[in-house]
DNA sequence: CTCACTGCAAAGTGTTTGCAACGTT
DNA sequence: AACGTTGCAAACACTTTGCAGTGAG
Protein backbone atom coordinates (compact mmCIF):
# COMPACT_ATOMS: atom_id res chain seq x y z
CA UNK A 1 0.00 0.00 0.00
CA UNK A 2 1.67 2.72 -1.29
CA UNK A 3 1.68 6.57 0.79
CA UNK A 4 -1.18 7.60 -1.52
CA UNK A 5 -3.64 4.77 -0.60
CA UNK A 6 -1.93 5.51 3.30
CA UNK A 7 -3.17 9.53 2.85
CA UNK A 8 -6.76 8.61 1.52
CA UNK A 9 -7.43 6.45 4.26
CA UNK A 10 -6.16 8.27 6.98
CA UNK A 11 -8.40 11.06 6.12
CA UNK A 12 -11.57 8.21 5.93
CA UNK A 13 -11.56 8.75 2.35
CA UNK A 14 -12.59 5.47 0.09
CA UNK A 15 -10.08 4.26 -2.10
CA UNK A 16 -11.85 4.28 -5.65
CA UNK A 17 -9.88 3.71 -8.76
CA UNK A 18 -11.27 6.95 -10.27
CA UNK A 19 -10.01 9.12 -7.21
CA UNK A 20 -6.51 7.36 -6.21
CA UNK A 21 -6.31 8.36 -10.06
CA UNK A 22 -7.11 12.08 -10.27
CA UNK A 23 -4.86 12.23 -6.70
CA UNK A 24 -1.47 10.53 -8.40
CA UNK A 25 -2.34 12.75 -11.55
CA UNK A 26 -1.79 16.12 -8.92
CA UNK A 27 1.18 14.42 -7.49
CA UNK A 28 2.96 13.61 -10.12
CA UNK A 29 2.18 16.71 -12.35
CA UNK A 30 3.71 19.65 -11.49
CA UNK A 31 1.80 22.27 -13.90
CA UNK A 32 -1.06 22.44 -11.45
CA UNK A 33 -4.21 21.43 -13.64
CA UNK A 34 -8.00 22.51 -13.50
CA UNK A 35 -10.37 19.92 -13.43
CA UNK A 36 -10.98 20.29 -17.29
CA UNK A 37 -7.25 18.73 -17.19
CA UNK A 38 -7.59 16.54 -15.27
CA UNK A 39 -10.43 14.73 -16.83
CA UNK A 40 -9.15 14.97 -20.36
CA UNK A 41 -5.84 13.79 -19.42
CA UNK A 42 -7.62 10.90 -17.46
CA UNK A 43 -10.59 9.64 -19.23
CA UNK A 44 -8.56 7.88 -21.94
CA UNK A 45 -7.58 5.26 -18.94
CA UNK A 46 -11.62 5.92 -17.24
CA UNK A 47 -13.51 6.33 -20.21
CA UNK A 48 -16.84 6.18 -18.00
CA UNK A 49 -15.66 9.04 -15.82
CA UNK A 50 -17.48 12.42 -15.81
CA UNK A 51 -16.16 15.48 -15.20
CA UNK A 52 -18.58 15.55 -11.91
CA UNK A 53 -16.48 13.16 -10.30
CA UNK A 54 -13.72 15.46 -10.60
CA UNK A 55 -15.02 18.34 -9.35
CA UNK A 56 -16.56 16.26 -6.24
CA UNK A 57 -13.13 14.50 -5.81
CA UNK A 58 -10.92 17.53 -5.65
CA UNK A 59 -13.15 19.11 -3.84
CA UNK A 60 -12.83 15.94 -1.09
CA UNK A 61 -9.56 16.04 -0.95
CA UNK A 62 -9.14 19.72 -0.90
CA UNK A 63 -11.84 19.75 1.98
CA UNK A 64 -9.05 17.60 4.21
CA UNK A 65 -6.07 19.53 2.79
CA UNK A 66 -4.50 16.47 0.36
CA UNK A 67 -4.23 18.92 -1.72
CA UNK A 68 -5.10 23.23 -2.36
CA UNK A 69 -7.00 25.11 -4.59
CA UNK A 70 -6.31 28.10 -5.87
CA UNK A 71 -7.27 30.67 -8.91
CA UNK A 72 -4.66 33.12 -10.13
CA UNK A 73 -6.94 35.19 -11.92
CA UNK A 74 -8.48 32.81 -15.19
CA UNK A 75 -12.08 31.45 -15.22
CA UNK A 76 -11.55 28.06 -13.46
CA UNK A 77 -9.51 27.09 -10.44
CA UNK A 78 -5.83 24.67 -10.33
CA UNK A 79 -5.16 22.25 -8.10
CA UNK A 80 -1.73 21.61 -6.38
CA UNK A 81 -0.59 18.33 -4.36
CA UNK A 82 2.26 20.35 -3.31
CA UNK A 83 1.38 21.52 -0.01
CA UNK A 84 4.37 23.16 1.66
CA UNK A 85 4.56 26.82 1.66
CA UNK A 86 5.52 28.07 -2.34
CA UNK A 87 5.34 30.68 -4.34
CA UNK A 88 3.49 30.55 -7.65
CA UNK A 89 5.02 32.00 -11.12
CA UNK A 90 2.33 32.79 -13.58
CA UNK A 91 3.55 33.60 -17.62
CA UNK A 92 1.20 36.25 -18.49
CA UNK A 93 1.64 34.97 -22.28
CA UNK A 94 1.31 31.37 -21.96
CA UNK A 95 -0.54 31.21 -18.37
CA UNK A 96 1.59 28.35 -17.11
CA UNK A 97 2.41 28.10 -13.41
CA UNK A 98 5.04 26.90 -12.03
CA UNK A 99 5.98 27.12 -8.47
CA UNK A 100 9.20 28.65 -6.52
CA UNK A 101 10.23 27.52 -3.18
CA UNK A 102 13.30 30.21 -2.67
CA UNK A 103 12.31 31.05 0.89
CA UNK A 104 10.91 34.38 1.56
CA UNK A 105 10.70 35.75 4.56
CA UNK A 106 7.23 36.97 5.81
CA UNK A 107 7.62 37.10 9.62
CA UNK A 108 8.65 40.92 9.69
CA UNK A 109 5.67 41.56 8.26
CA UNK A 110 2.92 39.02 9.66
CA UNK A 111 4.02 40.32 13.09
CA UNK A 112 3.81 43.84 11.97
CA UNK A 113 0.84 43.21 10.61
CA UNK A 114 -0.87 41.72 13.57
CA UNK A 115 0.29 44.33 15.50
CA UNK A 116 -1.26 46.70 13.41
CA UNK A 117 -4.39 45.56 13.12
CA UNK A 118 -5.21 42.70 15.59
CA UNK A 119 -5.70 40.23 12.79
CA UNK A 120 -4.45 36.61 13.91
CA UNK A 121 -2.25 35.50 10.27
CA UNK A 122 -2.01 32.23 9.77
CA UNK A 123 -1.30 31.97 6.27
CA UNK A 124 0.20 33.83 2.99
CA UNK A 125 0.68 33.76 -0.78
CA UNK A 126 2.83 35.10 -2.87
CA UNK A 127 2.13 35.18 -6.85
CA UNK A 128 4.71 36.62 -8.77
CA UNK A 129 3.20 37.42 -12.82
CA UNK A 130 6.04 37.61 -15.76
CA UNK A 131 6.70 36.24 -19.24
CA UNK A 132 8.43 32.59 -19.21
CA UNK A 133 11.83 32.23 -20.67
CA UNK A 134 10.00 30.11 -23.37
CA UNK A 135 7.50 32.65 -24.08
CA UNK A 136 10.39 35.23 -24.34
CA UNK A 137 12.26 33.81 -26.76
CA UNK A 138 9.35 33.10 -28.96
CA UNK A 139 8.93 36.85 -29.13
CA UNK A 140 5.55 35.26 -28.27
CA UNK B 1 -13.93 69.04 -13.46
CA UNK B 2 -12.42 66.46 -10.67
CA UNK B 3 -10.13 64.10 -10.90
CA UNK B 4 -12.29 61.20 -11.27
CA UNK B 5 -13.40 62.54 -14.86
CA UNK B 6 -10.25 63.72 -15.73
CA UNK B 7 -8.93 60.35 -15.37
CA UNK B 8 -12.11 58.90 -17.48
CA UNK B 9 -11.10 61.29 -20.18
CA UNK B 10 -7.35 60.37 -20.51
CA UNK B 11 -8.80 57.10 -21.24
CA UNK B 12 -10.66 57.93 -23.81
CA UNK B 13 -13.61 57.00 -21.90
CA UNK B 14 -16.79 58.82 -21.84
CA UNK B 15 -17.87 60.46 -18.79
CA UNK B 16 -21.25 59.19 -18.22
CA UNK B 17 -23.56 59.44 -15.00
CA UNK B 18 -23.28 55.35 -14.07
CA UNK B 19 -20.08 55.17 -15.39
CA UNK B 20 -18.79 58.02 -12.87
CA UNK B 21 -20.63 56.61 -10.34
CA UNK B 22 -19.31 53.74 -10.48
CA UNK B 23 -15.63 54.46 -10.59
CA UNK B 24 -16.20 57.07 -7.46
CA UNK B 25 -17.98 54.67 -5.52
CA UNK B 26 -14.46 52.34 -6.22
CA UNK B 27 -12.45 54.89 -5.28
CA UNK B 28 -14.48 55.88 -2.11
CA UNK B 29 -14.96 52.59 -0.43
CA UNK B 30 -12.10 50.74 0.59
CA UNK B 31 -13.50 46.94 1.62
CA UNK B 32 -12.84 45.89 -2.16
CA UNK B 33 -16.08 45.27 -3.64
CA UNK B 34 -17.95 42.61 -5.72
CA UNK B 35 -19.65 43.54 -9.02
CA UNK B 36 -23.04 42.40 -6.96
CA UNK B 37 -22.33 44.76 -4.06
CA UNK B 38 -21.58 47.60 -6.51
CA UNK B 39 -24.44 46.97 -8.24
CA UNK B 40 -26.70 46.86 -5.31
CA UNK B 41 -25.44 49.96 -3.48
CA UNK B 42 -25.83 51.89 -6.72
CA UNK B 43 -29.08 50.87 -8.13
CA UNK B 44 -30.92 53.34 -5.72
CA UNK B 45 -29.52 56.27 -7.13
CA UNK B 46 -29.92 54.33 -10.49
CA UNK B 47 -33.06 52.44 -10.77
CA UNK B 48 -32.94 51.26 -14.28
CA UNK B 49 -28.91 50.45 -14.04
CA UNK B 50 -28.25 46.94 -14.77
CA UNK B 51 -25.62 44.19 -13.77
CA UNK B 52 -24.43 43.98 -16.78
CA UNK B 53 -23.62 47.56 -17.10
CA UNK B 54 -21.44 47.17 -13.97
CA UNK B 55 -19.67 44.35 -15.40
CA UNK B 56 -18.98 46.26 -18.84
CA UNK B 57 -18.10 49.33 -16.89
CA UNK B 58 -15.38 47.56 -14.76
CA UNK B 59 -14.36 45.63 -17.14
CA UNK B 60 -13.43 48.97 -18.96
CA UNK B 61 -11.78 50.81 -15.93
CA UNK B 62 -9.77 47.35 -15.86
CA UNK B 63 -8.56 47.74 -18.99
CA UNK B 64 -7.37 50.99 -19.10
CA UNK B 65 -6.08 50.32 -15.52
CA UNK B 66 -7.83 52.86 -13.51
CA UNK B 67 -8.96 49.63 -11.17
CA UNK B 68 -7.53 46.79 -10.35
CA UNK B 69 -9.48 43.47 -10.26
CA UNK B 70 -9.03 40.45 -8.46
CA UNK B 71 -10.03 37.30 -7.34
CA UNK B 72 -9.19 35.95 -3.03
CA UNK B 73 -10.88 32.25 -3.47
CA UNK B 74 -14.36 33.38 -3.77
CA UNK B 75 -16.90 33.06 -6.58
CA UNK B 76 -16.94 36.59 -7.42
CA UNK B 77 -14.26 38.54 -8.65
CA UNK B 78 -13.36 41.59 -6.51
CA UNK B 79 -12.21 45.40 -7.80
CA UNK B 80 -10.03 47.85 -6.18
CA UNK B 81 -9.65 51.77 -7.32
CA UNK B 82 -6.17 52.04 -5.27
CA UNK B 83 -3.79 51.31 -7.75
CA UNK B 84 -0.49 51.54 -5.60
CA UNK B 85 1.33 48.14 -5.26
CA UNK B 86 -0.57 46.96 -1.82
CA UNK B 87 -1.06 43.49 -0.17
CA UNK B 88 -4.50 42.49 1.04
CA UNK B 89 -5.41 40.83 4.08
CA UNK B 90 -8.49 38.30 3.79
CA UNK B 91 -10.51 37.06 6.81
CA UNK B 92 -11.54 33.89 6.73
CA UNK B 93 -14.69 33.85 8.90
CA UNK B 94 -16.00 37.07 7.56
CA UNK B 95 -14.27 37.33 4.09
CA UNK B 96 -13.61 40.70 4.84
CA UNK B 97 -10.82 42.49 2.57
CA UNK B 98 -8.34 44.70 3.57
CA UNK B 99 -5.00 46.49 3.12
CA UNK B 100 -1.46 46.55 4.12
CA UNK B 101 0.33 49.30 3.07
CA UNK B 102 2.92 47.92 4.89
CA UNK B 103 6.43 47.81 2.62
CA UNK B 104 7.61 44.28 2.00
CA UNK B 105 10.60 44.01 -0.28
CA UNK B 106 10.60 41.56 -2.86
CA UNK B 107 13.58 42.43 -4.82
CA UNK B 108 16.10 39.47 -3.75
CA UNK B 109 13.58 36.95 -4.51
CA UNK B 110 12.36 38.59 -8.03
CA UNK B 111 16.03 38.56 -8.47
CA UNK B 112 16.48 35.20 -7.55
CA UNK B 113 14.04 33.92 -9.59
CA UNK B 114 14.33 35.48 -12.63
CA UNK B 115 18.01 34.02 -12.33
CA UNK B 116 16.61 30.72 -11.85
CA UNK B 117 14.51 30.26 -13.91
CA UNK B 118 14.52 33.19 -17.20
CA UNK B 119 11.40 34.48 -15.96
CA UNK B 120 10.97 38.39 -16.02
CA UNK B 121 8.59 39.33 -13.15
CA UNK B 122 7.12 42.58 -13.79
CA UNK B 123 4.46 42.38 -10.81
CA UNK B 124 3.54 40.53 -8.12
CA UNK B 125 0.47 39.58 -5.20
CA UNK B 126 0.80 39.26 -1.83
CA UNK B 127 -2.62 37.96 0.04
CA UNK B 128 -2.76 37.22 4.09
CA UNK B 129 -5.28 34.84 5.37
CA UNK B 130 -6.55 34.99 8.94
CA UNK B 131 -8.97 36.53 11.56
CA UNK B 132 -9.54 39.44 12.16
CA UNK B 133 -9.86 41.60 15.64
CA UNK B 134 -14.11 41.89 14.98
CA UNK B 135 -14.30 38.13 14.31
CA UNK B 136 -11.66 36.98 17.01
CA UNK B 137 -13.94 39.24 19.76
CA UNK B 138 -16.60 38.07 18.47
CA UNK B 139 -15.63 34.21 19.11
CA UNK B 140 -17.48 33.80 15.12
C1' DC C 1 -24.47 -5.17 4.21
C1' DT C 2 -23.83 -0.45 4.46
C1' DC C 3 -22.74 3.85 3.23
C1' DA C 4 -19.80 6.62 0.47
C1' DC C 5 -18.80 7.29 -4.36
C1' DT C 6 -19.77 7.45 -9.35
C1' DG C 7 -21.94 9.13 -13.44
C1' DC C 8 -25.47 11.16 -15.81
C1' DA C 9 -28.54 15.06 -16.50
C1' DA C 10 -30.40 19.10 -14.81
C1' DA C 11 -29.91 23.22 -12.25
C1' DG C 12 -27.23 27.05 -10.43
C1' DT C 13 -24.07 31.03 -10.38
C1' DG C 14 -21.11 34.48 -12.10
C1' DT C 15 -20.01 36.68 -16.39
C1' DT C 16 -20.35 37.92 -21.34
C1' DT C 17 -22.71 39.04 -25.59
C1' DG C 18 -26.15 40.87 -29.18
C1' DC C 19 -28.66 44.48 -30.22
C1' DA C 20 -31.76 48.45 -30.23
C1' DA C 21 -32.28 52.82 -27.89
C1' DC C 22 -29.80 56.48 -25.80
C1' DG C 23 -26.61 60.32 -24.59
C1' DT C 24 -21.78 62.18 -24.47
C1' DT C 25 -18.74 64.46 -27.20
C1' DA D 1 -24.33 63.71 -36.12
C1' DA D 2 -21.35 59.91 -34.75
C1' DC D 3 -20.07 56.55 -32.04
C1' DG D 4 -19.43 54.73 -27.48
C1' DT D 5 -22.53 53.32 -23.66
C1' DT D 6 -26.68 51.49 -21.54
C1' DG D 7 -30.00 47.98 -20.39
C1' DC D 8 -32.50 44.09 -21.36
C1' DA D 9 -32.59 39.21 -22.47
C1' DA D 10 -30.34 35.40 -24.01
C1' DA D 11 -26.17 32.85 -24.10
C1' DC D 12 -22.05 31.12 -21.90
C1' DA D 13 -18.58 28.82 -18.90
C1' DC D 14 -17.59 26.75 -14.78
C1' DT D 15 -19.37 24.38 -10.88
C1' DT D 16 -22.83 22.07 -7.98
C1' DT D 17 -26.75 19.12 -7.08
C1' DG D 18 -30.24 15.15 -7.25
C1' DC D 19 -30.61 10.69 -7.67
C1' DA D 20 -30.25 5.87 -9.01
C1' DG D 21 -26.89 2.39 -9.43
C1' DT D 22 -22.33 0.65 -7.88
C1' DG D 23 -18.55 -0.98 -5.17
C1' DA D 24 -15.12 -0.35 -1.19
C1' DG D 25 -14.87 -1.45 3.57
Amino acid sequence: MNYLTENLKANKLKVTPQRLAIYSYLVDNCNHPTVETIYNDLKNMFPTMSLATVYKTVASLRDVKLIKEFNVGEDSNRYDAKIETHSHVICKKCNSVSDYFGNIDMQESINDLENLSGFDIDAYDINFYGVCNKCKKQNF
